[in-house]
DNA sequence: ACCTGAACACCGTTCAAGT
DNA sequence: ACCTGAACACCGTTCAAGT
């Protein structure tokens, strides 16, 4: 009997791995609204229902593409450090990967049942375990910060939206936030005292130090109750 | 000269605020997904290009929707409490809000420059200013807790578009819950214990409970750090 | 000024037909 | 088993034409 011979039909056959690789691509390059089957098919070289045979619809693709990036950040385990500092570790890995790809967050915020939320659910949650919160307070820790986790997550996809693609993300968010401060420098007086006051720290503030400053508030919180 | 007679074209003639509360009407009762332009021209008895004489495009059409629901939040004055009770009044409304429309969360959270979350901005910084928060810390501490009331309302808005419309929406919400808890009791008890611990507690917890826990853990993160 | 509704340029998804 | 690509049933938006 012949020897089994490997045959590929082809190097580049079609996988799901191969089809989320490509829409990570085009996600990260051209931004959410340019993930198209039409546009997906045509980076692969395939017809857009071949697609559908090794992904069930675009949610399922998104949602694929979506744990690709979070396992990234879940699968390296934190050692030595005190729980407060593995949250922290945790919540800047996720922050950093929107970061990189904006697309991410509006996933996670919009389907918080997904894989991905689950796996950030087991590494928090058990930290908060670790901190000593009791029982029957876990639940609720656990879930507000990882409520607080995707509500920055939504914030900085929608930011993500409104720049252009293939430009220098940074200097036009800056431009963007110096819009939003002087439009907020002009409300009136009375009515809107605080936000005209958050106006003259917005174009500078870093986003990255805000989400920490929001995680350790939430620690602080539970160390206090606890 | 004669007196100016009141000549409404038609009482029914199209504007922006009837517009906006057929639009209410369709995404309370329909969902999302039934709001189109077709639909809505269809129920105004329209066509669906006059719309757009009223409203610039979608976006600009749920922004004041939500802007709609959410002023009758921010508008009513509280006084006499103190700023922790305030903080919760307002959160609670605008939870109770997102509970009776559900597609206000979503909007909420994707879009964070409307004019809807500048008010909440505004009525919370107040509080937290008020709290005795020290000035360089009252950014941080007012984007925290909107960042969590953004995060649940995403969240709460994900669990809607689960549900079918048009039915007892609490009983498929407890049936749903009991599906995820029962998936997430099966989970591998090494890889996944405090999720399977969750499971547990999940189908009998309370929203709106689980809500102002993550407010008062992150107003006692407040009190803690000033 | 305001409205009509057909037309345009897209979508996600399906499915008969191929290999 | 896997792939092709035309076809279906939609979208948001535009715009010539009407009143």
């Amino acid at each position: 009997m012949a020897t089994k011979i490997r045959t590929e039909r082809r190097t580049d056959a079609l996988s799901k791995a191969r089809i989320v690789e490509a829409a990570i691509e085009i996600l990260d390059s051209e931004g959410e609204d340019a993930l198209t089957f039409r546009a997906l098919a045509a980076r692969l070289s395939t017809g857009s229902g071949a697609i559908y045979w090794h992904v069930a619809d675009k949610n399922d693709l998104l949602a694929a593409a979506t744990d690709h990036v979070i396992a990234g950040v879940t699968a390296d385990a934190v050692r030595g450090l005190r729980p407060q500092e593995v949250i922290r570790t945790l919540a800047l890995g996720v922050f950093d990967a929107i970061h990189a790809h904006p697309w991410v967050g509006g996933q996670l915020s919009r389907n918080p049942w997904q894989d991905a939320v689950l796996r950030m659910l087991e590494r928090i949650g058990s930290q908060v375990q670790a901190l000593g919160v009791p029982e029957r307070a876990q639940f609720n820790a656990t879930t507000a910060l990882m409520s607080f986790i995707l509500g920055l997550a939504g914030q900085y996809a929608a930011g993500a939206r409104v720049f252009p693609r293939h430009t220098d993300r940074s200097a036009f968010r800056k431009a963007f936030l110096e819009t939003v401060a002087a439009k907020w420098a002009q409300l009136d007086p009375t009515e809107h005292p605080f936000v005209r006051q958050l106006a003259t720290v917005l174009p500078e503030h870093d986003d990255r130090e805000q989400f920490v400053a929001g995680i350790d508030l939430i620690l602080a919180g539970m160390e206090s109750v606890q």
